[in-house]
DNA sequence: TTCCTTGCAAAATATTTGCACACCT
DNA sequence: AGGTGTGCAAATATTTTGCAAGGAA
């Protein structure tokens, strides 16, 4: 039932002693309006009518502040550019994962299972943290495959 | 107890009516010498001491076909390049998964407890493919976090 | 006022494409 | 011969950087 209130990340801007600005504040509500994954230039453009001196650097800029602050998560689907999706958004599974259209690039997200799947990811974090040394901060679990659209053209 | 040999891939090659060239060959066989997981760039450097003529773009092309055959992985790890590895390549786990530095890049093969992961991944491929009809071709798994040396810098 | 943020323009990087020539079968 | 494969050069596309000006605290 979390979902992100102004008061959360913009709690979490003060304490990385970061500024509360009107490009910042537009680039999250964008994410949180919306669960498509979206690019950086996809998010400028949804920005841009409502503020129209945005910059694509801005946006490209703010979204690595607020991955880093995990407020944002990056996806790479593989086309080319990476995407990114609010943490925590209202209406969507707080956990999941994707399925991933090679060729369309479609993508379905997914949470069947997901109490196993974070059972065996947590068991394997402990595991190779403890045998690697890493500081273990994330994961990424992906399908891949051909949706039902991309498989009817592959046969013809 | 599989490794590549050249036997089978070729076959791939016949099969597939693409024909066996040299800058093919040393492309594999760069894959094949190595446990490191190249860049397009990087194969392109270990073949040009042997075959100076060779270039990037066929590099490139290549490595397309490889994947496209089943031959070799396209991997990411979150440096802005594709690197590739042998599916099969004698010494290394035949099913592995890696767990990234998310600093430095770093990359370490794992397969503790991948009879589960593989016996999860079974199941999630055969719910999502019934569920949503794709045809399911591959998955991604992998950990990320701070290697100890890059935990040890991050701390000063 | 201070110094974080922004926007522009230009740079850097990875990868793809057009095209003429070379080569395998 | 005939189509596949190759290399060069140029084009694309995404993301990053330098720098001067703007704006939140």
């Amino acid at each position: 039932m979390k979902q992100v209130r102004s008061s959360e990340w913009t709690g979490a801007f003060k304490q990385h002693r970061l500024r509360l600005t009107k490009p910042r504040q537009l680039i999250v509500d964008v994410l949180g309006a919306t669960s498509d994954h979206l690019s950086a230039e996809e998010v400028y453009l949804r920005v841009h009518p409502k503020y129209a001196r945005i910059g694509l650097t801005t946006v490209y800029r703010t979204l690595d502040v607020l991955v880093r602050m995990g407020i944002v998560s990056r996806l790479d689907f593989g086309d080319a550019r990476s995407r990114y999706e609010l943490v925590e958004r209202s209406g969507k599974p707080s956990h999941h994962h994707h399925l991933v259209c090679s060729s369309c690039k479609r993508v379905v997200e997914y949470d069947d299972f997901m109490d196993e799947e974070v059972k065996l990811i947590k068991k394997l974090e402990k595991a190779l943290s403890r045998k690697h040394g890493f500081g273990i901060t994330g994961h990424v679990v992906q399908f891949l495959g051909l949706c039902p659209a991309c498989k009817t053209l592959a046969r013809a």
